[in-house]
DNA sequence: TAAAATAGTACCTATATCGAACTATTTCAA
DNA sequence: TTGAAATAGTTCGATATAGGTACTATTTTA
């Protein structure tokens, strides 16, 4: 129901752990004190970081004094990728396949070929994600605007005052 | 992992039967039609019609030639509407609570007491939310835009250009 | 009175998520 | 050289959610 995974949620703070352990000058973090900052099961932020580590978005040294670090800058970091590492392509629909779905569409929806929406949904998840990746990890920490900013001043005002006579 | 259920893929393509069931001068239309025109299976059909219905979207008349129609015009249909009606409040995260969400989260979030990034993920859902219920059912029909519009035009650019020197 | 439709709800099954565990490898220090 | 602490890769089980079905009641028309 258009929700993040918890994996997703706790690779965010994690990186928001690392982004704020390299600005307080150390070179890396366990999974053992991510973990242990935020509550969260070991073996789970284990997990979590292995993936984040795969995805490169994070680098990692091993043995006694090992752990993670940021491979790049918050500013750098979009909230997009870091979905996608954990879940995989952001999708807000079967149809909205991003590699040749023509095939696999059959398979998985049965209303494709007869589908009225199919070109609608799509661009409603291009713009989804567009939202997604727009900002990164050091908008997430400085604080999101609150305001809806891409939406046009008149939008909800057309809607509204549309009161067109139904003959 | 940020996708619509089948559910409310199905409410949204019976909405867009209903509507051009309406402008081609059809009072209503039965859950077996509508079923049948995108190969769905009927009892499925029938119980998503129903959550339409009691959520107020459509309307509905019983006994042998009953049926569903909308209630409002394409234009003022919006699809959070329809999608909160099958799946409830649109919530990218647990700590996205809008009824009174203090003492739920605690129960459904580990980390959300020393949670760093809550208010923000508040922020990133408000605006999905906003961008959802920025389209109609008439826009959906009629084809949304696939720009995405509201992307600084920069966005992208910036983070595939920035090859700066890494000593 | 029978048929066709909606209304409400309860139920089952399949899939995906959550979380844990296992084995292997690497590094450091005693 | 040996043990401890950490990551790497993978697999596995339990639980929650979603997908889909079924049952009973009510309404309307012929």
């Amino acid at each position: 129901m258009l929700n993040f995974t918890r994996k997703s949620d706790y690779a965010l703070v994690a990186l928001a752990k690392l982004a704020e352990g390299a600005k307080a000058g150390q070179p890396s973090l366990s999974a053992r004190e991510i973990a242990e900052a935020y509550n969260l099961p070991l073996p789970l932020m284990m997990n979590v970081l292995k993936r984040l580590h795969r995805a490169g978005l994070i680098g990692s040294t091993r043995g006694v004094h090992g752990g993670y670090f940021l491979n790049e800058e918050p500013e750098h970091l979009r909230l997009a990728a870091v979905i996608e590492a954990i879940e995989g392509p952001l999708q807000v629909a079967v149809c909205c396949q991003s590699s040749s779905g023509a095939e696999a569409e059959q398979r998985t929806c049965r209303v494709t070929p007869v589908c009225p929406i199919t070109g609608s949904i799509r661009r409603l998840n291009l713009q989804i994600r567009d939202l997604v990746n727009r900002y990164t990890l050091a908008d997430l920490l400085a604080g999101l605007p609150d305001g809806a900013g891409f939406v046009a001043e008149t939008d909800l005002v057309v809607s509204q005052s549309r009161t067109r006579a139904t003959p």
